[in-house]
DNA sequence: TAGAACTTACAATGCTGTCAGTAACAATTT
DNA sequence: AAATTGTTACTGACAGCATTGTAAGTTCTA
């Protein structure tokens, strides 16, 4: 006999409140890091007791890896948006957003800090980064690919490293910057860098360094 | 009257006893980090308590900031050796480092896990990495001039750019490849990535994304 | 024989996670 | 419409562990 169940599921409000937790956090852990990132203090930003987090979200591990969805889901970084546009829009959104990085330091410490944490022992964020940067790539990749369809090139292992190349200097140029924010040539080098790379893919030139390295 | 003083300094073994510690800290930190890698765990792997290596180096902190400048000295990384090459040569230099570096994921761990964190609230190593990257930009720099003066260009704002972009990618592809190592692409990619960014600054060509951005 | 190189023991803190309880609320029943 | 009742959203207290650093004592050796 099946008894009438009660089910009441979560509050309205609850989603917002998730939500102002999840940014809270991304600040504290873009701050200080994971490992050295204390719930208490993200607690303490949204009024609430440590317990009241672990309630929403069951364990810090846990918490990172919404963290990690919630800035993809938001427009925050704006990089990777679900609708990407193809072909040489992607690049010029891309140096766009390391511009638009400039405003938003917080965020982009989380992310250098966060990514580069996430290879060592047992991070919960691991699988989360690894996915997002092959994602990332492919996106480029299919870029590049539409670039060079339309200049009748194919090259395929070019087109691969490129890809690569573009999300590294990306991140380099951000964790260079973070540590020294006056540098005016760093904010300019993204922009610098991508256009080498796009330029080497499309249009091939002889290597400065010659041809004998491993 | 100057009595004559007992002096007697370190001990002989002492010199080596702290390389072992120096060595098992730059595993244990690359491994786990520096916030999440315990005394403990670097004692027991010179068969020591975690006392011993404060006796050593008084606090963790201090142990940090030896650990990156012996990483300096030994010639474990060769990146930044006391003698660069000039001109093409540093940059061949750099290629070569990179494909070599596969075989020790340790180091570029530990590299790339502590620069980043280095970024965070009062963290110990921050000030050797800012000044690090200083200098090697610098010295990139120097190199790109002197090939720019070979071939008679002259281009201040391009050198900037680029040499902060050079580290950059070899940083950015680093944590790439920590996150999948099987990745050949990766491992190639520097190559291509340093060729294109001294080919844009000694033979410069317009940009394929157009003029018209920030 | 003083000082170097430790060890053992411990103090002090900080952190995550659990548990029991409380207040408010929403769904159901009366 | 009011009373009922299960559920949600917490809090406060605390267990339990990990970690850094200190202090006192021991052994060895220059």
């Amino acid at each position: 006999m099946a008894t009438t169940r009660r089910r009441s599921g979560p509050r309205p409000e609850t989603a917002a409140r998730r939500r102002e937790i999840l940014q809270a956090a991304l600040e504290i852990f873009g701050q200080k890091g994971y490992n050295n990132g204390p719930l208490a203090e993200i607690a303490e930003q949204v009024e609430m007791t440590h317990a009241g987090i672990l309630h929403h979200f069951g364990s810090k591990d846990r918490l990172l890896v919404e963290v990690l969805r919630y800035r993809d889901e938001s427009d925050v970084e704006g990089l990777d948006e679900q609708h990407i546009p193809g072909g040489t829009e992607l690049f010029r959104h891309l140096v766009r957003t390391a511009f638009a990085n400039e405003e938003r330091p917080g965020i982009v410490q989380a992310y250098a800090v966060l990514s580069a944490e996430s290879v060592t022992d047992g991070n919960p964020g691991r699988a989360y980064f690894e996915e997002r940067y092959t994602t990332l790539r492919g996106e480029v990749a299919d870029a590049l690919r539409e670039m060079c369809a339309e200049r009748g090139i194919d090259s395929p292992d070019t087109v691969a490293r490129a890809s690569a190349s573009v999300l590294a200097v990306m991140d380099g140029l951000q964790v260079q910057w973070l540590l020294d924010r006056d540098n005016v040539a760093l904010a300019e080098a993204s922009r610098f860098a991508i256009d080498a790379i796009v330029t080497a893919v499309l249009d091939p030139r002889p290597s400065p360094l010659g041809d004998d390295l491993p």
